[in-house]
DNA sequence: TTATGGGCATAACGCTGTTATGACGCCGTT
DNA sequence: AACGGCGTCATAACAGCGTTATGCCCATAA
Protein backbone atom coordinates (compact mmCIF):
# COMPACT_ATOMS: atom_id res chain seq x y z
CA UNK A 1 0.00 0.00 0.00
CA UNK A 2 1.27 3.42 -0.65
CA UNK A 3 0.58 6.78 0.74
CA UNK A 4 -2.37 7.21 -2.09
CA UNK A 5 -5.02 7.64 1.32
CA UNK A 6 -2.83 9.46 3.71
CA UNK A 7 -2.69 13.26 2.85
CA UNK A 8 1.04 14.15 4.59
CA UNK A 9 2.16 16.42 1.98
CA UNK A 10 -0.79 19.16 1.11
CA UNK A 11 -1.92 17.40 -1.79
CA UNK A 12 -3.37 18.51 -5.03
CA UNK A 13 -6.60 16.17 -4.74
CA UNK A 14 -7.27 17.35 -0.96
CA UNK A 15 -6.79 20.85 -2.33
CA UNK A 16 -8.77 20.12 -5.29
CA UNK A 17 -11.85 19.21 -2.92
CA UNK A 18 -11.82 22.23 -0.54
CA UNK A 19 -11.32 24.89 -3.70
CA UNK A 20 -14.55 22.70 -5.22
CA UNK A 21 -16.32 22.80 -1.68
CA UNK A 22 -15.32 26.33 -1.81
CA UNK A 23 -16.57 27.71 -4.88
CA UNK A 24 -19.93 25.47 -4.92
CA UNK A 25 -20.54 27.09 -1.40
CA UNK A 26 -20.00 30.82 -2.39
CA UNK A 27 -20.87 30.84 -6.01
CA UNK A 28 -23.14 28.30 -6.74
CA UNK A 29 -22.77 24.63 -9.07
CA UNK A 30 -22.57 26.99 -12.21
CA UNK A 31 -19.39 28.90 -10.89
CA UNK A 32 -17.58 24.89 -10.91
CA UNK A 33 -15.53 24.31 -14.13
CA UNK A 34 -12.37 22.37 -13.64
CA UNK A 35 -9.98 25.05 -15.11
CA UNK A 36 -10.92 27.18 -12.70
CA UNK A 37 -10.38 24.97 -10.04
CA UNK A 38 -7.21 23.60 -11.32
CA UNK A 39 -6.04 27.43 -11.85
CA UNK A 40 -6.82 28.18 -8.55
CA UNK A 41 -4.50 25.32 -6.82
CA UNK A 42 -2.09 26.05 -9.13
CA UNK A 43 -2.45 22.61 -11.43
CA UNK A 44 -3.49 21.78 -15.08
CA UNK A 45 -6.51 20.35 -16.13
CA UNK A 46 -5.09 17.12 -16.06
CA UNK A 47 -5.16 16.89 -12.13
CA UNK A 48 -8.93 16.64 -12.40
CA UNK A 49 -8.97 13.40 -14.53
CA UNK A 50 -5.89 11.94 -12.43
CA UNK A 51 -7.75 12.16 -9.26
CA UNK A 52 -10.96 11.87 -10.08
CA UNK A 53 -11.51 10.50 -13.58
CA UNK A 54 -13.80 13.38 -14.76
CA UNK A 55 -15.86 16.83 -13.74
CA UNK A 56 -18.76 14.35 -12.45
CA UNK A 57 -16.41 12.23 -10.34
CA UNK A 58 -14.94 14.83 -8.47
CA UNK A 59 -18.08 16.26 -7.73
CA UNK A 60 -19.60 12.89 -6.57
CA UNK A 61 -16.52 13.35 -4.09
CA UNK A 62 -17.84 16.62 -2.58
CA UNK A 63 -20.81 15.12 -2.15
CA UNK A 64 -19.31 11.88 -0.46
CA UNK A 65 -17.47 13.97 1.90
CA UNK A 66 -20.95 15.98 1.94
CA UNK A 67 -22.56 13.02 3.62
CA UNK A 68 -19.65 12.61 5.87
CA UNK A 69 -20.24 16.28 7.34
CA UNK A 70 -23.96 15.21 7.68
CA UNK A 71 -23.41 12.19 9.82
CA UNK A 72 -21.29 14.05 11.90
CA UNK A 73 -23.80 16.21 12.95
CA UNK A 74 -26.47 13.37 13.02
CA UNK A 75 -24.58 11.62 15.17
CA UNK A 76 -24.63 13.53 18.01
CA UNK A 77 -27.72 13.61 18.90
CA UNK A 78 -27.78 11.51 21.84
CA UNK A 79 -30.77 9.47 23.08
CA UNK A 80 -32.84 10.16 25.99
CA UNK A 81 -36.14 10.48 28.33
CA UNK A 82 -38.01 12.03 25.15
CA UNK A 83 -37.44 10.34 21.83
CA UNK A 84 -40.37 12.52 20.18
CA UNK A 85 -38.07 15.22 21.28
CA UNK A 86 -35.01 13.25 19.44
CA UNK A 87 -36.23 13.00 16.65
CA UNK A 88 -37.73 16.51 16.42
CA UNK A 89 -33.45 17.15 16.62
CA UNK A 90 -32.55 15.12 14.19
CA UNK A 91 -34.79 17.10 11.88
CA UNK A 92 -33.43 20.26 12.85
CA UNK A 93 -30.08 19.00 12.31
CA UNK A 94 -31.11 18.24 8.79
CA UNK A 95 -32.43 21.70 8.04
CA UNK A 96 -29.37 22.98 9.67
CA UNK A 97 -27.02 21.33 7.35
CA UNK A 98 -29.30 21.90 4.54
CA UNK A 99 -29.32 25.96 5.11
CA UNK A 100 -25.87 25.50 5.96
CA UNK A 101 -24.19 23.21 2.62
CA UNK A 102 -27.48 24.24 0.31
CA UNK A 103 -25.30 23.43 -2.82
CA UNK A 104 -23.79 19.99 -1.52
CA UNK A 105 -27.21 19.25 0.05
CA UNK A 106 -28.86 19.65 -3.59
CA UNK A 107 -26.25 17.40 -4.99
CA UNK A 108 -26.95 14.98 -2.31
CA UNK A 109 -30.46 14.49 -2.85
CA UNK A 110 -30.77 14.90 -6.76
CA UNK A 111 -32.06 18.33 -6.65
CA UNK A 112 -28.97 19.94 -9.22
CA UNK A 113 -28.24 18.84 -12.38
CA UNK A 114 -24.49 20.25 -12.45
CA UNK A 115 -23.54 19.40 -15.70
CA UNK A 116 -24.35 15.63 -16.41
CA UNK A 117 -23.45 14.33 -13.20
CA UNK A 118 -26.41 11.75 -11.97
CA UNK A 119 -26.40 9.65 -8.74
CA UNK A 120 -25.75 6.42 -8.47
CA UNK A 121 -27.15 3.28 -7.05
CA UNK A 122 -23.99 3.42 -4.45
CA UNK A 123 -24.81 7.41 -3.66
CA UNK A 124 -28.67 6.83 -3.45
CA UNK A 125 -27.59 3.96 -0.51
CA UNK A 126 -25.20 6.35 1.16
CA UNK A 127 -28.17 8.64 1.41
CA UNK A 128 -31.42 6.11 2.39
CA UNK A 129 -28.49 5.06 5.32
CA UNK A 130 -29.26 8.29 6.93
CA UNK A 131 -32.58 7.51 7.25
CA UNK A 132 -31.54 4.64 10.46
CA UNK A 133 -31.54 7.63 12.95
CA UNK A 134 -34.91 8.99 12.09
CA UNK A 135 -36.50 5.06 11.70
CA UNK A 136 -34.51 3.90 15.33
CA UNK A 137 -36.43 7.09 17.21
CA UNK A 138 -39.15 6.89 15.00
CA UNK A 139 -39.29 3.20 17.02
CA UNK A 140 -38.65 4.65 19.82
CA UNK A 141 -41.60 6.81 20.01
CA UNK A 142 -43.33 3.60 19.34
CA UNK A 143 -41.98 1.98 22.20
CA UNK A 144 -42.43 4.72 24.68
CA UNK A 145 -46.16 5.02 24.12
CA UNK A 146 -46.11 8.25 22.39
CA UNK A 147 -46.79 7.05 18.92
CA UNK A 148 -49.54 4.08 18.19
CA UNK A 149 -48.08 1.04 18.77
CA UNK A 150 -48.94 -0.27 15.16
CA UNK A 151 -47.08 2.57 13.44
CA UNK A 152 -45.25 1.60 10.73
CA UNK A 153 -41.64 3.01 11.03
CA UNK A 154 -40.96 2.48 7.73
CA UNK A 155 -43.57 4.46 6.01
CA UNK A 156 -43.34 6.98 8.65
CA UNK A 157 -39.76 7.60 7.80
CA UNK A 158 -40.14 8.53 4.39
CA UNK A 159 -43.35 10.58 4.84
CA UNK A 160 -40.47 12.71 6.91
CA UNK A 161 -38.12 12.76 4.55
CA UNK A 162 -39.86 13.39 2.46
CA UNK A 163 -41.25 16.43 3.90
CA UNK A 164 -37.99 17.62 5.18
CA UNK A 165 -36.40 17.20 2.06
CA UNK A 166 -39.16 19.34 0.31
CA UNK A 167 -38.86 22.05 3.25
CA UNK A 168 -35.33 22.82 2.15
CA UNK A 169 -35.49 22.64 -0.94
CA UNK A 170 -38.60 25.13 -0.95
CA UNK A 171 -36.95 27.59 1.18
CA UNK A 172 -33.61 27.50 -0.59
CA UNK A 173 -35.34 28.33 -3.50
CA UNK A 174 -36.89 31.30 -2.23
CA UNK A 175 -40.65 29.53 -2.07
CA UNK A 176 -41.12 29.77 1.40
CA UNK A 177 -41.84 33.48 2.10
CA UNK A 178 -44.78 35.37 3.58
CA UNK A 179 -47.13 35.32 6.30
CA UNK A 180 -44.94 31.77 7.50
CA UNK A 181 -41.15 31.29 7.38
CA UNK A 182 -39.25 28.03 6.91
CA UNK A 183 -38.95 27.51 10.86
CA UNK A 184 -43.07 27.89 11.08
CA UNK A 185 -43.42 25.54 8.81
CA UNK A 186 -40.87 22.86 10.33
CA UNK A 187 -42.31 23.58 13.39
CA UNK A 188 -45.98 22.62 12.54
CA UNK A 189 -44.84 19.74 10.23
CA UNK A 190 -43.30 18.25 12.96
CA UNK A 191 -46.20 18.73 15.40
CA UNK A 192 -48.61 17.37 13.15
CA UNK A 193 -46.63 14.53 12.03
CA UNK A 194 -46.50 13.56 15.87
CA UNK A 195 -50.16 14.32 16.32
CA UNK A 196 -51.20 12.22 13.08
CA UNK A 197 -48.62 9.13 14.81
CA UNK A 198 -50.57 9.20 17.64
CA UNK A 199 -49.17 11.39 19.97
CA UNK A 200 -51.35 13.64 22.34
CA UNK A 201 -51.38 17.37 21.22
CA UNK A 202 -50.09 19.15 23.76
CA UNK A 203 -47.21 16.57 24.50
CA UNK A 204 -45.90 16.63 20.80
CA UNK A 205 -46.11 20.75 20.59
CA UNK A 206 -43.54 20.73 23.74
CA UNK A 207 -41.57 18.07 22.27
CA UNK A 208 -41.12 20.33 19.07
CA UNK A 209 -40.50 23.04 21.23
CA UNK A 210 -37.88 21.61 22.80
CA UNK A 211 -36.37 19.76 20.09
CA UNK A 212 -36.01 22.49 17.97
CA UNK A 213 -34.96 25.24 20.92
CA UNK A 214 -31.53 23.06 20.67
CA UNK B 1 -49.90 45.71 -33.25
CA UNK B 2 -48.48 43.33 -35.46
CA UNK B 3 -49.35 39.35 -35.45
CA UNK B 4 -46.41 39.24 -32.95
CA UNK B 5 -48.26 36.81 -30.58
CA UNK B 6 -50.38 34.86 -33.33
CA UNK B 7 -48.96 32.07 -34.22
CA UNK B 8 -50.79 31.83 -37.56
CA UNK B 9 -47.58 30.70 -39.69
CA UNK B 10 -45.51 27.92 -38.20
CA UNK B 11 -42.76 30.49 -36.57
CA UNK B 12 -39.99 29.51 -35.48
CA UNK B 13 -40.73 30.96 -31.57
CA UNK B 14 -43.50 28.22 -31.43
CA UNK B 15 -40.94 25.59 -33.03
CA UNK B 16 -38.21 25.80 -30.77
CA UNK B 17 -40.44 25.99 -27.42
CA UNK B 18 -41.52 22.52 -28.88
CA UNK B 19 -38.03 21.34 -29.36
CA UNK B 20 -36.85 22.18 -26.40
CA UNK B 21 -39.81 21.01 -23.86
CA UNK B 22 -39.49 17.77 -26.52
CA UNK B 23 -35.62 17.62 -25.43
CA UNK B 24 -35.84 18.32 -21.97
CA UNK B 25 -38.50 15.82 -21.52
CA UNK B 26 -36.90 12.56 -23.72
CA UNK B 27 -32.76 13.33 -22.70
CA UNK B 28 -32.77 16.01 -20.02
CA UNK B 29 -31.78 19.00 -19.22
CA UNK B 30 -28.42 18.41 -20.08
CA UNK B 31 -29.02 17.46 -23.39
CA UNK B 32 -30.70 21.00 -24.12
CA UNK B 33 -28.15 23.56 -26.29
CA UNK B 34 -28.81 26.62 -28.49
CA UNK B 35 -27.36 24.44 -31.36
CA UNK B 36 -28.84 21.46 -31.17
CA UNK B 37 -32.51 23.56 -30.99
CA UNK B 38 -31.97 25.43 -33.90
CA UNK B 39 -30.00 22.81 -36.00
CA UNK B 40 -33.13 20.54 -35.02
CA UNK B 41 -35.80 23.46 -36.83
CA UNK B 42 -33.61 24.72 -39.43
CA UNK B 43 -32.56 28.02 -38.23
CA UNK B 44 -29.26 29.56 -36.58
CA UNK B 45 -28.29 30.17 -33.21
CA UNK B 46 -29.51 34.10 -33.82
CA UNK B 47 -32.94 32.91 -33.27
CA UNK B 48 -32.73 31.59 -29.77
CA UNK B 49 -31.04 35.43 -28.67
CA UNK B 50 -34.15 36.95 -30.93
CA UNK B 51 -36.77 35.33 -29.51
CA UNK B 52 -35.61 34.90 -25.97
CA UNK B 53 -32.62 36.73 -25.34
CA UNK B 54 -30.81 33.77 -23.92
CA UNK B 55 -30.75 30.26 -23.54
CA UNK B 56 -32.25 30.66 -19.77
CA UNK B 57 -34.36 33.31 -21.20
CA UNK B 58 -35.49 30.39 -23.38
CA UNK B 59 -35.76 28.17 -20.45
CA UNK B 60 -37.55 30.35 -18.43
CA UNK B 61 -40.49 30.55 -20.98
CA UNK B 62 -40.33 27.02 -21.42
CA UNK B 63 -41.11 26.86 -17.85
CA UNK B 64 -44.06 29.67 -18.15
CA UNK B 65 -45.92 27.14 -19.96
CA UNK B 66 -45.28 23.92 -18.10
CA UNK B 67 -46.81 26.73 -14.89
CA UNK B 68 -50.20 26.90 -17.45
CA UNK B 69 -50.29 23.38 -18.04
CA UNK B 70 -50.14 22.38 -14.44
CA UNK B 71 -53.14 25.05 -13.56
CA UNK B 72 -54.97 23.59 -16.46
CA UNK B 73 -54.47 19.93 -14.99
CA UNK B 74 -55.04 21.80 -10.96
CA UNK B 75 -58.06 23.67 -12.61
CA UNK B 76 -60.68 20.68 -13.55
CA UNK B 77 -60.57 19.68 -10.19
CA UNK B 78 -64.33 20.78 -9.38
CA UNK B 79 -65.56 21.31 -5.94
CA UNK B 80 -68.26 18.64 -4.20
CA UNK B 81 -69.08 17.46 -1.28
CA UNK B 82 -66.14 16.38 0.16
CA UNK B 83 -63.57 19.30 0.60
CA UNK B 84 -61.04 16.41 1.82
CA UNK B 85 -61.13 14.40 -1.15
CA UNK B 86 -60.92 17.28 -3.78
CA UNK B 87 -57.22 18.71 -1.36
CA UNK B 88 -56.38 14.93 -1.84
CA UNK B 89 -57.39 15.35 -5.78
CA UNK B 90 -55.39 18.33 -5.68
CA UNK B 91 -52.40 16.73 -4.32
CA UNK B 92 -52.95 13.62 -6.57
CA UNK B 93 -52.88 16.01 -9.78
CA UNK B 94 -49.80 17.75 -8.59
CA UNK B 95 -48.24 14.13 -8.15
CA UNK B 96 -49.20 13.45 -11.82
CA UNK B 97 -48.02 16.36 -13.15
CA UNK B 98 -44.20 16.03 -12.00
CA UNK B 99 -44.51 12.79 -12.76
CA UNK B 100 -45.10 13.71 -16.18
CA UNK B 101 -42.72 16.61 -17.25
CA UNK B 102 -40.39 16.14 -14.24
CA UNK B 103 -38.11 18.07 -15.73
CA UNK B 104 -40.05 21.05 -16.39
CA UNK B 105 -41.21 20.58 -12.62
CA UNK B 106 -37.53 20.78 -11.25
CA UNK B 107 -37.09 24.25 -13.31
CA UNK B 108 -40.07 25.25 -11.68
CA UNK B 109 -39.43 24.90 -7.82
CA UNK B 110 -35.72 25.39 -8.23
CA UNK B 111 -34.35 21.81 -8.64
CA UNK B 112 -32.42 22.22 -11.73
CA UNK B 113 -29.66 24.26 -11.84
CA UNK B 114 -29.77 24.46 -15.83
CA UNK B 115 -26.42 26.08 -16.78
CA UNK B 116 -27.20 29.75 -15.50
CA UNK B 117 -31.03 29.62 -15.09
CA UNK B 118 -32.22 31.05 -12.40
CA UNK B 119 -35.72 31.84 -10.96
CA UNK B 120 -36.74 35.81 -10.70
CA UNK B 121 -39.32 37.08 -8.21
CA UNK B 122 -41.85 36.67 -10.96
CA UNK B 123 -41.27 33.27 -11.46
CA UNK B 124 -41.70 32.52 -7.64
CA UNK B 125 -45.22 34.37 -7.95
CA UNK B 126 -46.46 32.49 -10.29
CA UNK B 127 -45.68 29.43 -8.81
CA UNK B 128 -46.97 30.30 -5.49
CA UNK B 129 -50.21 31.46 -7.10
CA UNK B 130 -50.88 27.84 -7.53
CA UNK B 131 -51.25 27.21 -3.67
CA UNK B 132 -54.68 29.05 -4.21
CA UNK B 133 -56.36 26.23 -4.81
CA UNK B 134 -55.04 24.51 -2.06
CA UNK B 135 -55.62 26.94 0.19
CA UNK B 136 -59.72 27.32 -1.00
CA UNK B 137 -59.83 23.39 -0.55
CA UNK B 138 -58.20 23.69 2.89
CA UNK B 139 -60.22 26.20 4.06
CA UNK B 140 -63.92 24.54 2.70
CA UNK B 141 -62.21 22.08 4.89
CA UNK B 142 -62.37 23.44 8.08
CA UNK B 143 -65.88 25.65 6.83
CA UNK B 144 -67.25 21.95 6.28
CA UNK B 145 -65.94 21.02 9.68
CA UNK B 146 -63.78 18.08 8.93
CA UNK B 147 -60.99 20.14 9.96
CA UNK B 148 -60.66 22.26 13.26
CA UNK B 149 -62.16 25.60 12.71
CA UNK B 150 -59.00 27.24 13.74
CA UNK B 151 -56.92 25.57 11.20
CA UNK B 152 -54.44 27.61 9.56
CA UNK B 153 -54.92 27.45 6.04
CA UNK B 154 -51.40 29.82 5.24
CA UNK B 155 -49.55 27.27 7.42
CA UNK B 156 -51.02 24.17 6.46
CA UNK B 157 -51.01 25.10 2.86
CA UNK B 158 -47.04 25.63 3.52
CA UNK B 159 -46.28 22.29 4.85
CA UNK B 160 -48.58 20.33 2.02
CA UNK B 161 -46.47 22.26 -0.66
CA UNK B 162 -43.56 21.36 0.86
CA UNK B 163 -45.08 17.70 1.23
CA UNK B 164 -45.41 17.29 -2.32
CA UNK B 165 -42.45 18.64 -3.64
CA UNK B 166 -40.04 16.82 -1.43
CA UNK B 167 -42.03 13.73 -2.42
CA UNK B 168 -42.09 14.81 -6.10
CA UNK B 169 -38.30 15.55 -6.23
CA UNK B 170 -37.00 12.06 -4.24
CA UNK B 171 -39.59 10.26 -5.77
CA UNK B 172 -37.77 11.50 -9.33
CA UNK B 173 -34.46 11.23 -7.53
CA UNK B 174 -35.02 7.27 -7.10
CA UNK B 175 -34.95 7.70 -3.79
CA UNK B 176 -38.43 6.75 -2.58
CA UNK B 177 -37.92 2.62 -2.96
CA UNK B 178 -38.07 -0.29 -0.94
CA UNK B 179 -41.11 -1.44 1.15
CA UNK B 180 -43.10 1.30 -0.01
CA UNK B 181 -42.97 3.59 -3.47
CA UNK B 182 -44.63 7.09 -4.13
CA UNK B 183 -47.95 6.37 -4.27
CA UNK B 184 -47.82 4.53 -0.62
CA UNK B 185 -46.12 7.46 0.93
CA UNK B 186 -48.45 9.86 -0.89
CA UNK B 187 -51.52 8.00 0.46
CA UNK B 188 -49.56 7.85 4.20
CA UNK B 189 -48.94 11.51 3.81
CA UNK B 190 -52.48 12.68 2.85
CA UNK B 191 -54.11 10.84 5.48
CA UNK B 192 -51.72 12.14 8.23
CA UNK B 193 -52.16 15.52 7.11
CA UNK B 194 -55.89 15.55 7.19
CA UNK B 195 -55.91 13.66 10.89
CA UNK B 196 -53.35 16.23 12.29
CA UNK B 197 -55.55 19.00 10.92
CA UNK B 198 -58.50 17.50 13.20
CA UNK B 199 -60.36 15.34 10.56
CA UNK B 200 -61.61 11.80 11.66
CA UNK B 201 -59.25 9.14 10.87
CA UNK B 202 -61.94 6.93 9.75
CA UNK B 203 -63.05 9.70 7.31
CA UNK B 204 -59.67 10.92 6.39
CA UNK B 205 -58.39 7.25 5.19
CA UNK B 206 -61.97 7.39 2.96
CA UNK B 207 -61.59 10.67 1.48
CA UNK B 208 -57.62 10.26 0.69
CA UNK B 209 -59.06 6.49 -0.98
CA UNK B 210 -61.51 8.00 -2.75
CA UNK B 211 -59.42 11.13 -3.75
CA UNK B 212 -56.50 9.07 -4.89
CA UNK B 213 -58.82 6.16 -6.98
CA UNK B 214 -59.54 9.06 -9.43
C1' DT C 1 21.65 1.21 -11.78
C1' DT C 2 17.81 0.44 -14.18
C1' DA C 3 12.87 -0.20 -14.77
C1' DT C 4 8.19 0.92 -13.48
C1' DG C 5 4.51 3.83 -12.75
C1' DG C 6 1.99 7.80 -10.79
C1' DG C 7 1.50 12.78 -11.18
C1' DC C 8 1.37 16.37 -14.20
C1' DA C 9 2.07 20.14 -18.18
C1' DT C 10 1.19 21.07 -22.89
C1' DA C 11 -1.66 21.38 -26.60
C1' DA C 12 -5.35 20.14 -29.07
C1' DC C 13 -10.39 18.43 -30.20
C1' DG C 14 -15.24 19.49 -30.36
C1' DC C 15 -18.57 21.38 -27.83
C1' DT C 16 -21.03 25.35 -25.42
C1' DG C 17 -23.39 30.32 -24.94
C1' DT C 18 -23.06 34.64 -26.84
C1' DT C 19 -22.51 38.60 -30.05
C1' DA C 20 -21.13 41.97 -33.96
C1' DT C 21 -22.17 42.45 -38.47
C1' DG C 22 -24.81 42.75 -42.42
C1' DA C 23 -28.54 41.36 -45.36
C1' DC C 24 -33.31 40.45 -46.37
C1' DG C 25 -38.30 41.39 -46.49
C1' DC C 26 -42.40 43.21 -44.51
C1' DC C 27 -44.97 47.18 -42.85
C1' DG C 28 -46.81 51.87 -42.16
C1' DT C 29 -45.82 56.42 -43.54
C1' DT C 30 -45.00 60.30 -46.49
C1' DA D 1 -44.90 54.93 -55.40
C1' DA D 2 -40.83 55.47 -52.82
C1' DC D 3 -39.10 55.60 -48.31
C1' DG D 4 -37.56 54.45 -43.63
C1' DG D 5 -37.68 51.44 -39.89
C1' DC D 6 -37.97 47.14 -37.79
C1' DG D 7 -38.21 42.35 -36.97
C1' DT D 8 -35.93 38.19 -38.47
C1' DC D 9 -32.12 35.68 -39.46
C1' DA D 10 -27.35 33.70 -41.51
C1' DT D 11 -22.52 34.02 -41.06
C1' DA D 12 -18.56 34.05 -38.54
C1' DA D 13 -16.12 34.77 -34.70
C1' DC D 14 -14.83 34.85 -29.44
C1' DA D 15 -14.04 32.90 -25.01
C1' DG D 16 -14.85 29.24 -22.17
C1' DC D 17 -16.12 24.43 -21.28
C1' DG D 18 -14.95 19.03 -20.51
C1' DT D 19 -11.96 15.83 -22.17
C1' DT D 20 -7.83 13.38 -23.97
C1' DA D 21 -3.20 11.93 -26.38
C1' DT D 22 1.31 12.66 -25.69
C1' DG D 23 5.41 12.90 -23.28
C1' DC D 24 8.21 14.53 -19.37
C1' DC D 25 9.68 14.20 -14.61
C1' DC D 26 10.72 11.94 -10.50
C1' DA D 27 10.22 8.73 -6.71
C1' DT D 28 10.20 4.16 -5.64
C1' DA D 29 11.29 -1.02 -6.41
C1' DA D 30 14.10 -4.49 -8.29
Amino acid sequence: MSTANTPNPPNTRRLLLDEAARVLAEEGPAALSARRLVKAVGASTMAVYTHFGSMPGLVREVMREGIGRFEDRVGVVGEGDDPVRELVELCRVYQEFARAEPEVYAVMFGGSAMAGFELTEDDRQMGVRLLRYPRNAIRRCAAAGRFRSDADADLLVRQLFAQMHGLAQLAHAGYIIGVYGPDDVLAGTLRDFAVAAGDDPERAAASVRSGLAG
